[in-house]
DNA sequence: TGGTCCGATACCAATTTTGGATCAAATCGC
DNA sequence: GCGATTTGATCCAAAATTGGTATCGGACCA
């Protein structure tokens, strides 16, 4: 098969229509220049060039091969620059496991400061639960985890990027709506309605830590994995729940969201996680938008407490 | 730059992930491989592969590079095949000129043909007087013409494709409509619409030939190029014409078309012509099938003349 | 008909590429 | 653990390719 600087050869001559002024243009003699269109024009088993003893022309083959021949030179260019983009963090894709929470407060800040600051990276999201998120890290098949604790040592690389508050969720109508804080006592009274062991693991431990520290032990009526359903439930009257605070976001009617008591307050932790031996030069890249995001949002989580 | 077989070397270590596989793939040593991949990566700047010492990966630039290096060997193979098949006359494109009076009858036929015969080619359809398009056939601007006589003998082959009658058009309720045939004289005692002398110079001097021949001098009222403006003046009732057959395909309401009496016939003739050092492979080609057209289009005349 | 322009050819020198041998590192099996 | 094996990198001599100089041959021009 042929080579680019044949290509680039023959380009040289069909446009100057002059093997003397295509050579000097490209920093070589003529004779090496006619030798090696001869030799591309064997290749193809075509002749291109029509070499009259004044001019040279193009054959119709020729014609067609210039056109095909400019755009695979522009898109060898284009391939090393993006190359470089890529190895540069620059451009490229990653792979983003997220949690289903996280998708409402935190993902949505993470994806337009990435979209902005990076406008050719294409981000890859794939919504699971934080176990399974650590499994496709290690097998490389996620890049970057937006998960819950715990995170095994072993290989992985990580900083947290949000803690936010756990509230009381309990339908529009109900007496314990009427306060503006709840404590967990009246909550752990009612119906509750709490996380699934496993695809929710991290808030049903942590509940089940919280209300055991507290010597409370509420009726659990449901088990539930994702936060929306759990405040459908809710919403249905069915009992009341403790959710995190991104639950806001959803605007769920007919469900209060009230703060716990002030020294009751808990906090759900997201961590940005990574394999320390991947190699895609974006993380860091990303890593830096993500840890700048949780900086800033720690910080007016602080404002927010102080008032 | 980099060279194509560079690229090759690149893909073939990504697909098969082992520099040992790739090079008996590629019919070469694992050492020059190995060196052709590292010129390549020192020529990008960039590290495309992560030799580990169980397993090769590409890095992300790696991978990137690899989509677009696919995509380069695909296109120089279809570039190459390209240009073959437009070296054998299957592909490309042909500039044909041809006359307003032409595109009646025989281009339609001619341009059907080539585009099921020939479903890769091009056909750049260029309508022009005869005049121009000998001088544009000269400065190669047009590979074929199909144009009226007289063709200069200077470099250029040509060969018949139609001949057809010349018919006299009058006014649907004219007089003369109501004889099967007209005869000449009759014609020549109306108000007569004739031909442009330059823009339709063959018609204009076949009847001028014509009437002269017949010792007649029809009163001319009106001097056009474009065969449907003077039907359009024969059915506003300015006058009597004489056209080539082929007008009948127009369907003009109110005209009534009417051969001439049959000694008094007279032939448009439509020559396929091209310049004997035109090289476009298509050409052979699509004279064949012009010339094949022309033939069977005799025959069937033949046929309607026996009737 | 000689002069000039232009691409092709012949031949030569230098560089590059090739592939065998070898090396170094790491994994695997006993 | 400790060789045996696998895998990519390196070294080196031979071969091929490339580019350059000189020259040729044909065509146009004066």
């Amino acid at each position: 098969m042929f080579e680019l600087s044949q290509v680039r050869c023959f380009v040289a001559v069909a446009e100057e229509l002059h093997f003397g002024r295509a050579a000097a243009r490209l920093n070589m003699t003529q004779p090496p220049l006619s030798r090696q269109i001869q030799i591309l024009e064997r290749i193809l088993g075509v002749k291109l060039l029509q070499r009259g003893n004044r001019l040279v022309r193009p054959t119709p083959a020729g014609q067609s091969f210039l056109t095909e021949a400019r755009l695979i030179l522009k898109l060898t260019e284009s391939a090393a620059l993006l190359a470089r983009r890529v190895a540069d963090g620059k451009a490229g894709s990653v792979n983003i496991g997220f949690t289903a929470a996280s998708s409402y407060s935190y993902v949505p800040e993470l994806v337009a400061a990435c979209r902005q600051q990076l406008p050719d990276v294409e981000l890859i999201l794939k919504e699971m639960v934080s176990g399974d998120q650590l499994k496709r890290l290690g097998a490389g098949e996620i890049d970057i985890g937006l998960l819950r604790p715990p995170i095994p040592r072993s290989g992985l690389q990580f900083f947290r990027v949000k803690a936010e508050r756990m509230i009381a969720a309990v339908p529009a109508g109900h007496k314990l709506a009427a306060a503006a804080t709840i404590d967990l006592a009246d909550l752990a009274a009612e119906p509750f309605i709490t996380y699934a062991p496993y695809e929710a693991r991290y808030f049903h431990d942590l509940l089940v830590e919280l209300f055991s520290r507290a010597a409370l032990a509420p009726v659990y009526v449901q088990h539930l994995a994702q936060i929306h359903s759990i405040l459908a439930i809710v919403q249905a009257g069915v009992g009341v729940a403790l959710v995190p605070e991104a639950a806001e976001k959803l605007q769920f009617k007919g469900v209060a969201l009230r703060p716990l008591a002030d020294d009751q307050q808990r906090a759900a932790e997201l961590y940005f996680v990574w394999r320390d031996d991947n190699d895609n030069p974006l993380l860091p890249v990303i890593a830096a938008i993500a840890r700048d995001l949780a900086g800033r949002a720690f910080s007016s989580e602080v404002d927010t407490g102080s008032r």
